[in-house]
DNA sequence: ACAAAAGTGTTTTTTATACACCCATGC
DNA sequence: GCATGGGTGTATAAAAAACACTTTTGT
């Protein structure tokens, strides 16, 4: 969008601009702790192209409608939601990734802006508007979708686990106060068994500082009952743009 | 643009299609070691809005072109140069950020995705074309852009020294061969000092076992003679997708 | 009593950090 | 011979990794 300079030479194979429509598509991610599995909501697609395949949530963006905003409205429009985690992932615009797109035509481009998001599975409530289906993938049974949304899924699970590693994303997917298995379950889910011993995740976490013991113990069913913690944004602070505080 | 599933309710608030052009804005760094600075590549406009005001090299994307390719055409009308690393960056779409969209039309949109360039200073040699004025900056120096541009630097700064963490772009960018003190002053340019100890950064570098000594000395004024070597990529292979690496 | 989950501590290994020092060259 | 940059080694501190053990509950 910047100071374009006209070249002298070439003159003739100045092509005219392309016309876009902007879709935004997004890869919504929640942890289901008590089955142990990474899920991302997929919809059914209602029209052609692609109809009746399983795809990411998108839409097209608005007149008047920031992109951020088109990625709320889209999720606001399939899941309620309290708490949420949403950023950018990267924007795909290749040729011919849209079928609606004819290959030599000049007619308008379609452009895909995608979103990556955490939300909390216990919380997170689906929007079932009877006609369009709309459901919780485990990862590893995700089927081929539609477009080119299988790379832009696969490139959302990278970005989640880096995110789970260097930043305090977890924090905004729990309940206020958890246990330190909650946590520690939330990330084995995600990295995988093995990533860290439950007794070292645990000491190192608590000597960042940034959990603070509420006091307050739950026991769900047997064995000793465990604390709940709080995530405290402010001791937090320091550790941000320090890589690798979780991991 | 994937599935947007129509909604029954808020039918009359559904807003028509905005219409988009695209623009791609490119970040390009370039590393001065001989003087230890970190160089920004800026154009002047030569047009409204923001006629004679510096900014970052873009264009808006043509007819049957790609994003990349677009990128790649900026960059390729500015500068020649052979080796170089390019990768998206982010996409700035908020409304208002480009003042030929009036503030409450339902005019085009102009939107702009940015791409993050590291290119040799050595061999990059700037395409002046006598009318537009183009220039490396030393970061320190860049006054104050046209749009947001001075945020999308900011972005590709930060994107730069993460890069340079944990990823081997410097060797996209360094000769064939290089001694480590080459190395390390590239480092310490964008890093700046302080980020490591010559020596460790060497022994740690030597350890993971990817630079390959060519046995060819070199001699630079005074001095012993240093090392000339080589980065396997084949070696490194095992470290993608490591964190850490080079720090 | 005993299994299950929470929580603590210790031992070992590895890695980071800070230096001190030797080496080969130009002047 | 001495300043300059290249290169090696070591001593200490800190952190990661592995794992043994204690505590508190439900059944």
């Amino acid at each position: 969008m910047a100071g374009r300079t006209p070249r002298k030479s070439h003159l003739l194979t100045k092509q005219p601009l392309a016309d876009f429509k902007v879709g935004v598509d997004n890869v919504i991610f929640s942890v289901d702790t008590a089955q142990n599995r990474l899920l991302v909501l997929l919809v059914m697609r209602q029209q052609e192209p692609f109809l009746g395949q399983w795809c990411l949530p998108g839409t097209l963006v608005r007149q008047g409608e920031a992109l951020e905003s088109a990625a709320y409205r889209i999720l606001s429009e399939k899941i309620r939601v309290q708490n949420l985690y949403l950023e950018q992932l990267y924007t795909f615009g290749g040729l011919g990734r849209d079928p609606r797109e004819a290959p030599d035509s000049y007619d308008v481009r379609y452009l895909s802006v995608s979103y990556f998001a955490l939300v909390s599975f216990a919380e997170a409530e689906l929007i079932a508007d009877g006609v369009s289906g709309i459901a919780w993938y485990p990862l590893q049974q995700v089927p081929q979708l539609a477009f080119d949304h299988n790379q832009i899924l696969e490139y959302g699970y990278r970005r989640l686990r880096n995110k789970l590693e260097y930043s305090p994303v977890a924090f905004d997917v729990l309940p206020e106060v958890f246990t330190l298995s909650d946590l520690y379950q939330l990330y084995t889910t995600v990295l995988g068994e093995g990533f860290s011993d439950y007794s070292n995740f645990r000491s190192r976490l608590l000597k960042l500082g940034f959990l603070s013991d509420t006091g307050v113990k739950v026991s769900r069913g047997a064995g000793r009952p465990a604390s709940l913690y709080r995530f405290d944004a402010e001791a937090f602070a320091p550790f941000k743009d320090r890589p690798l505080v979780f991991i």
